[in-house]
Formats: C-alpha cells, sequence, structure tokens
DNA sequence: CGTGTCGATTGAAACGGTTCATTTTGTCCT
DNA sequence: AGGACAAAATGAACCGTTTCAATCGACACG
C-alpha cells in the first residue's frame, strides 16, 4: 500500500539513488529531474519511511519530554520551550507523562531507548533512575529536569528552589506576619524539601519570626483544602501567612478559606509556587513564586543537542535558574492586576 | 557503542535467528540457551533496535494523540485515557500538540507519517485536514477526536455537544432563570457552535425565557474576564444566567464576578463546559457539563486498534457519548459540595 | 541398524532508505 | 574533432532485525 522509493525511481525513470538527492540535498539534482521526480513522489503518494532513514543513521529524529506527571501545567510548559528547539531542529518533540509511577517510566524509557531518540529530557520520579545507566550505555542522551544533578558526567537544568522559598518567606515577613506555616509533601520530593528549607532560611534571619509545618500527602487541591482545616485548627498561635510548596496547594487553601467565610489576604495571606496561569485567574490571584518555565524547557533541549552534536567529548553543564516572585491579591491587600 | 544482535550473538555462541528468538518467542528455545543469551544480553547491554525491527514489521510500535492544545487539562485527561489501551498492547503512546497551528500540525503529522506510527488520535485545528489524504494513501489509521466525522470512510468519538449546551441552559432555565447568555468562541470552533444550537434549543422550549450571546476571541480565562465586563454592561435586560462553551471562560467570567464584589450564583448563575479538575476547585465551584473524557480516549484507542488489526476490510465507525451536568455552587446557592 | 519424528537451531533473504566510489553526460576550449 | 573537467546520475553495499525453509541431533521404533 505505502509506496516506497523503488517505485518513485521505477515511475520517475531515475535511480534510488537520485531520489534520495531529491529528498536529501536537492541542489545536486538538474532542474528537470527534480521536477520529474517530485511530480512522481506526488503521484504515488510517497513518505519517507523514517525507520529505513533512522537504520542507516543511527537515530530518529524525535525528542522525548517525559515528565512526572504530564496533566501539571508547570511541565507543559517547560515542554513547550524544549518544543521550540525541537522545531529549530526539524525534529518531532513528543510528551510522555509516567504518571507518577516508575514502572511506567521504566517501560517508557526503554521503549523509547528502542526507538534511538535522539534525546531524552527527563523528570524522573524517583531519587534514583536505574535505566539512566542503561540510557548511557546505550549512548541515548539525557538531561535531568527540574533537578540537579549531583553527578559530573550529566547535564542537568533546574531552578534554585532554596532561593525560591527563600523569597517567598521573606515576602510574608516584609508584609509584617510573623507566625508562618509550610504547606507541602510528601517529604520524598526534593523539590518540597529544598522549598521548605529556604523558607526556614529566610525565617531564621527574624528572631521574631517562627515557621510551623503541615505535611501535605500530594501536591493536589484536595490535599492543599485538607491543608486548611489543618491550619485552622492551630488556634495557639494562629498563622497568618502560608508558604504552598506548590500552586495546586495553595488554590486548595484559598478555595476552602473563602468557602468557610475566611478572607484572603486578610485572615491569611498565601504565597504558591510555579505561578501557573491558573495561579492568575483564581478568584483571588495568587501571588507566587515564578520559574522561568519555557526558558527552563529551551535550555534543556540546548543542553541535549548539545549532547546530541559533540559526539564523543561530550562536555557536561549543570544550569541552574533563579526563581522571582510574582506579588498578586492573594498576600497585597491593596493589589489591583493589570488584566490583559 | 550501542551493542547490536550481531554481538550478543558471537558471545552467547549462537546465531542471530536464535537471539531473535529469545526476545520474541522464549519458550520456542531451550532453558540453557536462553539463559546463555539472556546473560550476553545483560553483559553487553544490549537494546533492540526498533529501526530495524519496524523497518521489518513495517510500522512501530507508537501510538500518537495529537491534541489542538496540549495545554487544555480536557485533552490531557482524553490521553490518559487513550493511555490505558497503548499499555495493553505494549504500545509507546506520545502525546503531541499543534498550539493551535495548522502548520505545525502539517509538519507534525508528516514526521508521524515517517515514523510509521501505529495510528494516530488527531483533535484537528481546522475544519477541513489536507493532511488525512495522505494520511489515508499511505495507510496510517487516524480517529478523528472531539468531532463527529460526516464521512463514512473513517472512524471519530465524539461528545454529543448539541446535547450538552442544552442540558445547560435547561439546567438554569429550572432553577427560573429567564434571561440567559451564551458566552463562547470563535464561532469557527464546532464545538462552540454546538453548544450554543444546543442550548438555544432548549430555550426555544419556553415562550418566556431569552438567550442573547457574547462571541468572545478565544477560549482563554482572560477571554472570559472580558465577555464579564460585557455581561454587566447589559443594563437593560441584564442576563441572570451564563452558559460557557468551556471552562476556562466560565472561570474567567467567575473572577471577574467576584473581583467586583458581585456575587455567584446570586448575581449571575454560571454553567461551563468540560468539567476539568479547577472547575471543582473554583472559589465557587463551577456547575459544568461534564464529558466522558477518559472514556473518550479509551474509546477512540480502541477504534484505532480495531482499524490497525483488521487490514483490509476496514469498518469504520462513529461513536457518539452522552456528556452529562455536574451541579456545583455556581449555580446552586444551596450546594455543599462533597470534599474527597 | 536404518528410518521417522520432533524440537532446537541455523543461515540467508528480505525490509527501505542513504552513501559514496564509479560511470555517464554535458560543456567548453584549443 | 579531441581532450579536459565538472556536473549529474548510477548501483551496490550497508544498517539491525525478523522470518522461514532447511538442517541438525537425539531419541524411539520396527
Amino acid at each position: 500500500m505505502a509506496a516506497s522509493m523503488r517505485e518513485v525511481a521505477a515511475l520517475a525513470g531515475v535511480s534510488m539513488g537520485t531520489i534520495s538527492n531529491v529528498l536529501n540535498r536537492p541542489d545536486m539534482v538538474s532542474e528537470a529531474t527534480r521536477e520529474r521526480v517530485e511530480a512522481a513522489i506526488a503521484q504515488l503518494g510517497f513518505v519517507r519511511n523514517d525507520a529505513a532513514r533512522q537504520l542507516r543513521a543511527g537515530q530518529s529524529r524525535m525528542l522525548a519530554v517525559v515528565v512526572l506527571d504530564a496533566r501539571n501545567p508547570f511541565f507543559l510548559d517547560v515542554a513547550a520551550g524544549a518544543e521550540s528547539v525541537a522545531d529549530a531542529n526539524d525534529l518531532l518533540m513528543v510528551l510522555v507523562g509516567s504518571g507518577e509511577s516508575e514502572d511506567r517510566e521504566n517501560r517508557q524509557l526503554r521503549l523509547l531507548m528502542e526507538q534511538r531518540v535522539q534525546g531524552i529530557l527527563l523528570s524522573p520520579v524517583g531519587e534514583n533512575i536505574p535505566m539512566l545507566d542503561k540510557l548511557d550505555r546505550q549512548g541515548t542522551p539525557v538531561v535531568l529536569l527540574d533537578r540537579g544533578s549531583r553527578t559530573p558526567g550529566r547535564s542537568s537544568v533546574a531552578v534554585d528552589d532554596v532561593h525560591g522559598g527563600h523569597l517567598a518567606a521573606r515576602h510574608l515577613m516584609d508584609l509584617g506576619h510573623r507566625n508562618l506555616v509550610f504547606v507541602g509533601g510528601p517529604s520524598s520530593i526534593r523539590q518540597v524539601r529544598d522549598r521548605r528549607a529556604g523558607a526556614l532560611d529566610a525565617v531564621a534571619d527574624s528572631a521574631s519570626t517562627r515557621m510551623s509545618t503541615i505535611w501535605s500527602e500530594s501536591l493536589s487541591i484536595e490535599a492543599g483544602a485538607k491543608a486548611a482545616g489543618r491550619i485552622l485548627d492551630m488556634t495557639d498561635t494562629p498563622p497568618t501567612g502560608a508558604v504552598c510548596a506548590n500552586d495546586l496547594l495553595a488554590l486548595g487553601v484559598l478555595q476552602e478559606y473563602i468557602q468557610r467565610g475566611l478572607r484572603v489576604p486578610d485572615d491569611l495571606a498565601i504565597v504558591g509556587y510555579d505561578d501557573i496561569d491558573y495561579a492568575a485567574g483564581a478568584a483571588v490571584p495568587l501571588t507566587s513564586v515564578s520559574q522561568p518555565r519555557a526558558e527552563l524547557g529551551h535550555a534543556a533541549a540546548e543542553l541535549l543537542m548539545e549532547q546530541v552534536n559533540s559526539q564523543g567529548h561530550n562536555t557536561f553543564r549543570q544550569l541552574t535558574f533563579t526563581p522571582s516572585l510574582v506579588v498578586r491579591g492573594s498576600t497585597d491587600h491593596g493589589w489591583r492586576g493589570a488584566r490583559a
């Protein structure tokens, strides 16, 4: 059913080599021949078989982004950043979600390895990834996303989560809050630990400021709503400001407060993390620590292409981005947002 | 660098055919040989080259989902439904976002065609897709997502948007609203037109009910906020209920109302469409028309596998799902949601 | 001891492109 | 007309796997 190069060659009355030249180095072919070949291609509806091409070339024209949670808007924005690089190199960028399961992640990485993808941008589920060794032996470049890598033989792109946590807590302290609470979890996630550490660090600057921690089960809206209930139970020293490990948690806390007729930021000032689009769109727009999402993806993809192109003597690099704070209504009572 | 089957065969002291059998039909080889081969595979870190495999087999082990907007939670849920089918068939499901650009869609479809993917689930940007002809000629199965197809020679999975629109308007009418407004756009999008038509149909049942339309530029939160301003400008016959073409618009309207100190549903009852997770998480949880998102993806993937497996005499089918209404606080004042 | 059977293994031919050394064609100059 | 040289086109080897007819070895039976 699918026409092959051989048939195109027969129809156009040329050799297969010429067809290949028309496809890959058009200027090496005379005008007349090229037109004849192109007509034949159109007539037969020929589509180049990339399997055969990559069998010879040794690698495919795909770049894969494997993320922890394909539904988290943060990762989607990161992927969008990577896509611009893929476009520029005429590669197909493909998004694969591991759905927080290590088994799935392994299976998907295996399949991608078998595809001989050009490279993988990986935001891993767990701390140590046995599959990485296999990928290395196989020669598939990998760049770690959103996680600093300790090993020098690997490129990674990350955001300084400690600094981000610091910014969030500092902002609340600058507004006069002296009794803070950190909402996040599970503690097995590195990002959560780092952000908390940063906040604690900021709090340590002021002798009069305290920060407690509420460990949530996950990083979802529901977990945030539950956490709000536990904040309200802290009647002896009620917090006036909350630092949340991500925006979904923050949205959950916000929702629960409003549901109970309380006011934000009057009763509780809330800072989120990631600055996802839904943060600005909340009923009380969320102050959030903003990560350069697209730039993150872009930089990671660039590092990947660097590895792809520098066969042999790779230069690995660890990039760290700096987050910034976006102030909105959930902390600043007088805030009037600019509307796009 | 990457070990090939030939090397494994040499190390294990068997022929390539045997290696292939160990990989694909393990029970055809003797225990002793299999163990020897497996040891060799492990030692060399051999990974099967799918390019060569698919060159022989004629198709790859990938299934692609190409969606209009990879950031819309609705499509992500649909993709998750399709993924379960991919898993069951040991296929790699891959998500590709066309970012609402027809050029990109074309480019990506071309690259996928070259990959000889098993099939494509497509939620197209425009109304007519020239690339479909090429895919057909090439023999790549395609199932249209979220859009009924008029042509009998093609499978599709869609939701009855007219019915959904009807449900939304009917619900508001049942609550006593007699002055409605539909918010949606651009009108070039089929889903928007169908949902509006359904709502108009419901309104036609009651002589005392009216519905006007506000055409928005896009289906985003920002567009919803703008639309809210225009609703508030309708001072002669102020609407008391709004039917929105999707949840993002509804969230925008909601946000703007609350921002201005108005109350939902008291000042305006709002119905959204899609029932994305953020709908339930809004400050005033959104009543929404719920589509069976995961089932949609699941069914579409099943239809695709059907086409893949029934070489030759394909039986195409057009499936239509029925949406349902989920009532929450944005229309029902007395609503007290169950919290998970 | 020959013969038949059956499971395990082999070896070589595909699959559809790309590549590159080689041959053919075309042009220009003397 | 002949020779030199560049441009254009050729054709066969190669990439790594799968497949299948052919072969091998072991064992049972007459």
